[in-house]
DNA sequence: GTTTAATTGAACGTATGCGTTCAATAAGTA
DNA sequence: TACTTATTGAACGCATACGTTCAATTAAAC
């Protein structure tokens, strides 16, 4: 498609866009949304307050725009699970570790605080972000258990419950003391041998 | 104490502050810190603003003194553990039930939305949310784990380690479901079986 | 060079709301 | 009754910021 005549025009300035969800991401974290100030962002992008407007209209868009393109990036970085033929306890470590690493960054836990409180106001991107990030991964979580379930690796079960439990396990208390403890502070690192006891007892509890 | 001289004065009236009070919590959980307003508050509570500064002089001391007081509520609501004399199972199926009860509640859904968020912006409140909340229940239940550990009806292992495997197992994806779920439609009853399933998956793991 | 659309800077009207001041009144104690 | 403090209503100065309008400028396509 799009073949058809193009009539002359300057085109949009596609770094200009970048820089204003760049910019809108953080003045956003930073305030929420009722406190975020479409001039601060257009200033911190270096950018006219009407070419914000031109191009998102509202506040609220160019919040969904943000929103969409942080699920977006979220969604890339989830992570992997290896489905090599490895030990199951290294295969679930390495899960584990991963998670772990990835839900105590603090990007995902600024994300999660900000989209927690917006809610309330915007149900929509609950639902983006639950989409994009927790039922994805718990998606993924149960197809890897579900197959090791039928490989004989774990006992045979609700793989969908298994992958709550594996989670739950891993977590612990954890993300609770992320998403409350002071942001200056960096999150409590994860202890290997923390992980090391919450994949042992699943694989216990889950045992052929 | 307090014997010494009165002088003549007009006393505070208590039912304004409470409801100041009330109506405070009702404006910061409704739109956050930065975005309530104080004259809304003043005008919820049939108060004048001037009451209010004479009383919490600023906006900051106003949330503090909510969220003190919510905080005191919330440690009086806490799940109790019962530590009658009744079969294990038993036990820890009344202690999942209550928690996933009071976790699922708007209010606490709410409260911890909104804590959240201020974390950001005021760290000493997630420090007393944490005490008088999560950290609470969790050294509660390593109590009653330890308890059964002595007892000799849970395998002997670290019970602050298998608190959090039972609060995380029984938790599953529920809260976060819950976080991030459309707040209009209530939050998603906490299944019997799936309850009974965390529960008796811990008590294999962690069977003497 | 002409055309078209993107981008800008500045200003506008409107609204909200903080924190303060002041004079007036209400409600108790002595 | 006299005294002291709580509470009120109204107004003020100041700041922020949304969303809009307009004339002017820029950068590509033709």
């Amino acid at each position: 498609m799009n073949t058809g005549k193009r009539l002359p025009h300057r085109p949009v300035d596609q770094t200009k866009q970048d820089a204003i969800l760049a910019s809108a991401r953080a003045e956003f974290f930073e305030y929420g949304f009722a406190s975020a100030s479409i001039e601060r962002i257009a200033a911190a992008a270096n950018v006219s307050k009407v070419t914000i407007y031109t191009h998102f209209q509202t506040k609220e868009n160019l919040f969904s725009a943000m929103v969409g393109s942080e699920c977006r990036v979220m969604r890339g970085s989830l992570p992997e699970i290896s489905d090599d033929e490895v030990p199951l306890r290294v295969e679930l470590m390495g899960f584990a570790e991963s998670m772990m690493k990835f839900l105590s960054s603090p990007d995902i836990i600024r994300f999660d605080r900000r989209m927690a409180a917006e809610v309330e106001r915007h149900p929509e991107m609950g639902e983006l972000f639950l989409n994009a990030g927790p039922r994805l991964m718990h998606k993924m979580l149960t197809e890897m258990i579900a197959t090791e379930m039928d490989r004989g690796r774990l006992a045979n079960a609700d793989p969908r419950e298994a992958a709550a439990h594996l989670y739950g396990m891993v977590k612990g208390f954890a993300d609770v003391e992320w998403r409350f403890s002071n942001p200056e502070s960096a999150p409590a690192s994860v202890n290997t041998a923390t992980l090391g006891a919450a994949v042992d007892r699943f694989l216990f509890a889950y045992r052929p």
